[in-house]
DNA sequence: TTGATTTCTGTGTATATGCACATATAATAC
DNA sequence: GTATTATATGTGCATATACACAGAAATCAA
């Protein structure tokens, strides 16, 4: 051990540091949801907004944005990728300085195909905490949310 | 509330799903580090990695990557911009097909000044729980990653 | 109505992430 | 010793993330 590692605390530099902990298991929930949905051909980090458009369509970019708690030229080019795809296209009712997007027939049928996929991964994620648990940890992600 | 919301449980399309709500918290922590270490110009995703680098110098790309569970080639690029930077040097002792690190003085220095800031935001986060909660946390978040 | 301000979006740039593929070196089997 | 296999890294590509800046459209104040 030299002097450097001497100045670190164990939170910095070891896996111990909640924070470290907290992004790498929402790394790999992410990832469990990644390989469930790649013979869909969508993202994990997709979904989301495809719900959130199948629920608020015709959307604008800033809602969907607001709502997912994601930064807004993030999920502008987001959204430009699932256009490509076909999942939603763009309001042709749209005028003005907003652009809202509506969920395509291929969109709808994706969610309907990879809803039960999707309910797999969940369930065997909760499996892993009983309903306390479950409860508490949302409290414990919001307080740390609060402070952040 | 259309056909294609009511297929949709609320865990997929509310925010009230606990991995949505797991990845939003880590969002945040992240952006909290992210605000606090601009000053230095350095990412809140690069600390580890400047720590790792730290602690087991020299270092090889491959032994980052496994102690800090991500993905070998974005730790190889992480680290060429680490370089550039200027806080990581590779070892000009390296031979063979590793290539290892070491930590510059001027990575140590930034290590030696922006450890308060890191501590900072570290209280704070962490005063938002008590000490079981904390240890709670923590054994939630690993059973999450068991499953995952 | 006109000018200032706010709101919504696009784009440039840099980094991050993940996967597939390619290459080079080391280790192992025979 | 040579062929095979395993290991370490690089790179191409697509997407994701964040911030700063710019432009267009709506709103508000005077």
């Amino acid at each position: 051990m030299n002097e450097t590692t001497e100045l670190l605390p164990t939170e910095v530099t070891s896996p111990a540091c909640i924070n470290l902990q907290m992004m790498r298991s929402s790394h790999y929930i992410l990832k469990a949801y990644d390989e469930a949905y790649r013979p869909f051909g969508i993202r994990a980090t997709q979904m989301p907004v495809l719900g959130a458009v199948a629920r608020r369509q015709p959307v604008s970019i800033r809602e969907i944005a607001d709502e997912l708690e994601s930064e807004r030229s993030v999920m502008s080019r987001k959204l430009q990728v699932m256009e490509k795809s076909g999942w939603v296209a763009e309001d042709p009712e749209t005028s003005g300085k907003e652009k809202t997007f509506v969920l395509t027939n291929k969109g709808k049928a994706l969610i309907e195909r990879i809803l039960p996929v999707r309910m797999e991964v969940q369930n065997r994620l909760m499996s892993a905490l009983t309903e306390d648990e479950l409860n508490l940890l949302l409290t414990l992600c919001n307080k740390l949310k609060a402070v952040s």
